[in-house]
DNA sequence: CGGTATCCCCTACGATACTG
DNA sequence: CAGTATCGTAGGGGATACCG
C-alpha cells in the first residue's frame, strides 16, 4: 500500500484533490508550464529569452504560467535593479526535481510522433 | 541535438503542436486520461469498476476520456456480446509505455504533499 | 450495465493595448 | 525589457436525464 496511489485529500490553495497524480497535473499539467520547466533544465535565464524560447507562448501566458510556478516555489524569480529592467527565471531544488519526468514525457511524445508519422515534412 | 526537444512540427487530427512535449501532454495531460491510464496499469478492467475506482469520475468525463484514449490507441476496448452488456478496458502497447511516466509523476505528487503537508488529517 | 444527449458554467488561453 | 489590464473565445468539465 506505500507506493500505490493514496487516497488521502490533498488540500491545497482551497482546492482538493483525491489524487496525488491529479494534484501534480495541477501544478505542471497545462499547456505552458512544463514547457517552461523543460526549457528552463539546463539553468537561469532571462526573462525575454525564455519567453521566445518558446513557440506561440504569449507575453500574457508566460507571466501567468510563471508566477504560478513561482507561487507553488517551483521557479525562483530574481530581479536585477538596472536600467533597462533584467529578470531571471531559474528552477528551484524542487522544480529540478522535475526535470528527469518532463524529458520522459517529452521523448515518448517523440517516439509516439515517430511511430506514427506524425512530423510534418 | 539528437535527444534535444525537436521543433519540427507535429501534426495530429487537424491540430498542430511545435513541441513534442505539449503533444504528450495533449494526449494524457488532462484530468482524468492519466488517471485511467494509471487504474489500468495492472492489467484489463471492466467499464464499471474502472470508472467507480477513480473518485469524483462522472459517467460522461469517463466515457469522453475512454473514447480519447482509444482513438490515440492507447486503450484497448473489448465488447462482450452477453447479457447484461460487459465492457473490459485495457492498456495497448503503448498506453503501457506511459506506465513509468505515470507513476513518477504520481509520487512526485506524493512527495510535493508530503513535504509541504498538504494531506488532509 | 454501459453509453449517449443536452444544457450550462468556468477557466485556460488568445489578441491587443498600455505602463514603469 | 518586463509586466499588467481588458476584452473575448473554445472547450474541458459538472449535472441531469434518457436509450439499447
Amino acid at each position: 500500500m506505500e507506493d500505490d496511489a493514496k487516497k488521502e485529500l490533498i488540500e491545497y490553495n482551497d482546492k482538493e484533490f483525491n489524487c496525488s497524480l491529479a494534484f501534480a497535473l495541477h501544478l505542471i499539467g497545462d499547456k505552458y508550464k512544463s514547457l517552461i520547466i523543460y526549457h528552463l533544465k539546463d539553468g537561469a535565464q532571462r526573462s525575454g529569452e525564455l519567453q521566445k524560447s518558446i513557440t506561440d507562448l504569449s507575453n500574457r501566458m508566460f507571466t501567468y504560467s510563471i508566477r504560478a510556478l513561482e507561487k507553488d516555489n517551483l521557479v525562483k524569480r530574481t530581479v536585477y535593479p538596472v536600467t533597462p529592467p533584467k529578470v531571471e527565471y531559474e528552477l528551484t531544488e524542487e522544480g529540478k526535481s522535475l526535470i528527469p519526468i518532463v524529458l520522459e514525457l517529452n521523448k515518448w511524445g517523440q517516439d509516439f510522433a515517430s511511430k506514427h508519422h506524425l512530423y510534418a515534412p
